[in-house]
DNA sequence: ACATTGTGTAACGTATACATTACAAAACGA
DNA sequence: TCGTTTTGTAATGTATACGTTACACAATGT
């Protein structure tokens, strides 16, 4: 079973969210900044909790903020 | 930061599906039985990338197979 | 010229998702 | 009544998400 593909939108929203830092987007969902980095980065996917949290940030359906790859 | 609880309909949508069991489901998204029952248990949450996996499974929407307790 | 802000890298530690193996027991059919 | 299927428990190991700390550097403002 090959690994599944999916890609986030985080530092876009963050931007059209006024343009909100790392910090601040970190702080809102109760982990670190490094962890944001990692994030866009795609260097690992949030655990399904923290998908929702971010989800529920930007106020988007979790599946509009991380997206399977086709 | 609290603990965001989720709960998950896998038990009702693999009944749903024709009474699919634990050993068919696990094989289709890659996991073992001891997994599916972690999560049918509540025992802990998937992985964003499993999560995924068996919301492609039972073609929903992923937030109609997991769903954030109000 | 200097401090501050925002983003990035790297190393290491901890928590937790998931695998593996083994065993138990209820449900069901032949 | 016996074997098979399905579900469950428990113990232990591995992979990975996330934290912590430290340092670097460009951009901006004063």
């Amino acid at each position: 079973m090959d690994k599944l593909l999916i890609h986030n939108r985080i530092r876009q929203l963050r931007f059209e969210a006024d343009e909100m830092t790392q910090q601040a987007l970190a702080d809102h969902v109760g982990i670190t900044r490094q962890t944001v980095i990692a994030l866009e980065q795609g260097k690992y996917y949030p655990s399904l909790e923290l998908a929702f949290r971010i989800a529920l940030l930007f106020a988007k359906p979790l599946e509009q903020v991380f997206q399977v790859d086709v």
